[in-house]
RNA sequence: GGCCCGUUGGUGAAGUGGUUGAACACACAUGCCUUUCACGCAUGCAUUCAUGGGUUCAAAUCCCGUACGGGUCACCA
């Protein structure tokens, strides 16, 4: 038997050959330092903000050099496999409007050249690799069960040896002749294609990451498994055939694979194939109990990119938010230049942090507060409207009903030089302003003045004598001094402040008794504004509300 | 346990041997301004960069040990 017969035999429904694929997919003919970067995320439930955090960087990168960054399905194992995982990731991509130059549109049509972009559909071209290693004894098959396995990693740990298949507990498989593998495959006996390692495990190699400088290993000296025994590949292998055949430049991926570079490297020599370079990205981490963790799928809400569309944060929030975590000079940046696009910024790993940032819900609340108090009320309710189409159906009805009264509340100290910061998520924005359109048996939130006769003095003297709804705001502001020097309550801060005991209180307590008699709360924006919109019959039917 | 990596205020961090008396941002505190809140302004918040030792005229920055934290050791990615 030739070690082509031999190759056929163990994977015997392969289309084409290796020299075949590697003509198919020539190399991208881009400018010196493009860079050619990809996500390659597994559908397996919900998209990870470690995901969307991976998704911007590579994309940055790649736009900024003029290069191509490319979404790779990575829909290798049959078991973890979600119904819509791969519809949950295109979503989310197009949520966050994150630019993919290739990508699969769905299960069956793609935008690129260098596809299939879903890995499951590129199980010939790993075989072709595959097969071409097994000829040149690079590779071969593994009958190896789980309880040998097993027994095998229980031995070592008693010995206190190196967990793994490698050296002397691969030697028996390695050994099989041609003859005995055809013997056990006859018999139906299932098996996986390992890797025939090379490396050594007291060799150093030294690798360069991008982000994380040089970084010291052992060399690999596993047999790992290349093929599983479905004949799909494992990441390992999937990652140096795709990565090399799409022409990936740059990997960028979370800091949980360092570990396996040394894995990595020999895969690329072994399949004649040059390494890419690394960049391991820090992962997002959370505290609980005093302890940093990676933040988790199971056990954080904020883990999943969905969690920001729920409660309406901006996906331009959430976007800058991650930059900052990038590039923490993005921030400063940013400050400088608030007008400028997000695209003009340049990343650089130098710049990338090597440990992991705590997540901060208050820093991303922040942004999202100075995004949304700086684009216009009507770009600000088509936002909320959007939102609310998915998230808050029981809105939509009130926010179409009083547009413009919403719009106009919006709008309140809006457009000046610092506006006001009142918002940070769309979710919030119902029940902060259902006072403006809905006004019935409310909760005061009455805070100085609280007896009720005082509070009914003041409203009714201001209804009779000072409210007239054409005032200007000066005018406006002017009359409620006026009322409160009658009424016994300082118009002037400073005087109050000299000499409290003189006074029932001062104008801002007066103001307060109006501000909550007409919108319940003692936190609102401008008061003159808000009244100017209810206008003056509903302002009269509020004040009304409380004589009896 | 083996192998990697990391450790600068409550948080993100700047810092690459000497203009750092450790930037900037978030949070927090106080005061001012003020019709509330917010905004804004001012001030405060690490005598010190996990820790012990070493190199050096000089160290957060370089070296070694220790502690702590993280990642990884699958026919998961």
């Amino acid at each position: 038997m030739t070690r082509e017969e031999y190759a056929n035999m163990l994977l015997p429904n392969v289309l084409h050959d290796r020299k075949y694929y590697e003509e198919k997919y020539q190399k991208r003919n881009l400018k010196p330092g493009a860079m050619v970067t990809r996500i390659a995320p597994s559908p397996t439930g919900f998209v990870h903000i470690g995901t969307l955090y991976q998704a911007i960087v590579a994309n940055k990168l790649a736009k900024q050099s003029g290069g191509v960054c490319f979404l790779r399905i990575e829909d290798t194992d049959q078991k973890r496999l979600v119904e819509n995982g791969i519809e949950q990731i295109l979503e989310a991509v197009k949520a966050y409007q994150i630019p993919f130059d290739e990508y699969p549109i769905d299960m069956e049509r793609e935008v690129g050249a260098y596809g299939p972009y879903i890995q499951s559909k590129r199980a010939d071209i790993y075989q072709a690799f595959a097969k071409d290693l097994i000829i040149k004894d690079l590779a071969y098959p593994s009958f190896l069960t789980e309880e040998e396995k097993k027994e095998m990693t229980e031995k070592q740990q008693k010995r206190k040896q190196r967990i793994g298949y490698y050296g002397i507990w691969a030697s028996k498989e390695r050994a099989l002749t041609m003859e005995e593998v055809k013997e056990k495959v006859e018999a139906g006996i299932p098996y996986v294609i390992r890797l025939k390692s090379k490396g050594s495990f007291d060799n150093k190699i030294v690798i360069e990451d991008c982000i994380k400088g040089k970084i010291e290993f052992p060399e690999n000296d596993m047999d790992h498994v290349l093929l599983k025994s479905d004949g799909i590949p494992t990441y390992h292998f999937a990652h140096a055939v795709d990565d090399t055949l799409m022409g990936t430049t740059h990997v960028t991926r979370g800091d949980e694979w360092v570990s396996s570079l040394p894995l990595h490297i020999e895969l690329f020599h072994a399949l004649g194939f040059e390494p890419p370079k690394y960049a391991h990205l820090a992962t997002i981490q959370k505290e609980e109990d005093g302890k940093k963790r990676k933040i988790s799928k199971r056990k954080d809400p904020e883990a999943n990119v969905r969690f920001y569309s729920e409660k309406g944060i901006p996906v331009e929030a959430v976007k800058i938010y991650l930059m900052t975590l990038a590039n923490s000079n993005f921030e400063e940046w940013f400050l400088a230049n608030p007008d400028s696009d997000m695209d003009e910024f340049e990343l650089h790993f130098e710049n990338m942090s090597t440990s992991g940032a705590l997540f901060d819900m208050e820093k991303l609340l922040n942004i999202s507060r100075n995004y949304l108090s700086r684009i216009s009320a009507e770009e600000f309710y088509n936002q909320i409207l959007q939102w609310a189409e998915t998230y808050s159906k029981d809105f939509i009805e009130d926010l179409k009903t009083y547009k413009d009264i919403i719009i106009a509340t919006l709008n309140i100290e809006r457009n000046v030089a610092k506006p006001r910061k009142d918002y940070g998520m769309y979710s919030e924005i119902e029940s902060n302003i259902k006072y403006m359109y809905h006004f019935e048996n409310p909760e005061y939130e009455w805070q100085r003045i609280t007896d009720k006769k005082e509070i009914v003095e003041i409203l009714t003297t201001y209804i009779e004598n000072y409210y007239d709804s054409s005032d200007t705001e000066e005018v406006w502001f002017n009359k409620m001094k006026e009322m409160c020097d009658k009424l016994g309550y300082a118009s002037n801060m400073k005087e109050y402040k000299k000499n409290p005991d003189n006074y029932k209180g001062n104008v801002a307590d007066v103001s307060t008794v109006l501000r909550v008699a007409l919108t319940g709360r003692s936190r609102t924006p401008n008061l003159y504004d808000i009244m100017k919109i209810i206008g003056q019959e509903e302002i009269t039917r509020r004040i009304a509300l409380l004589k009896n």
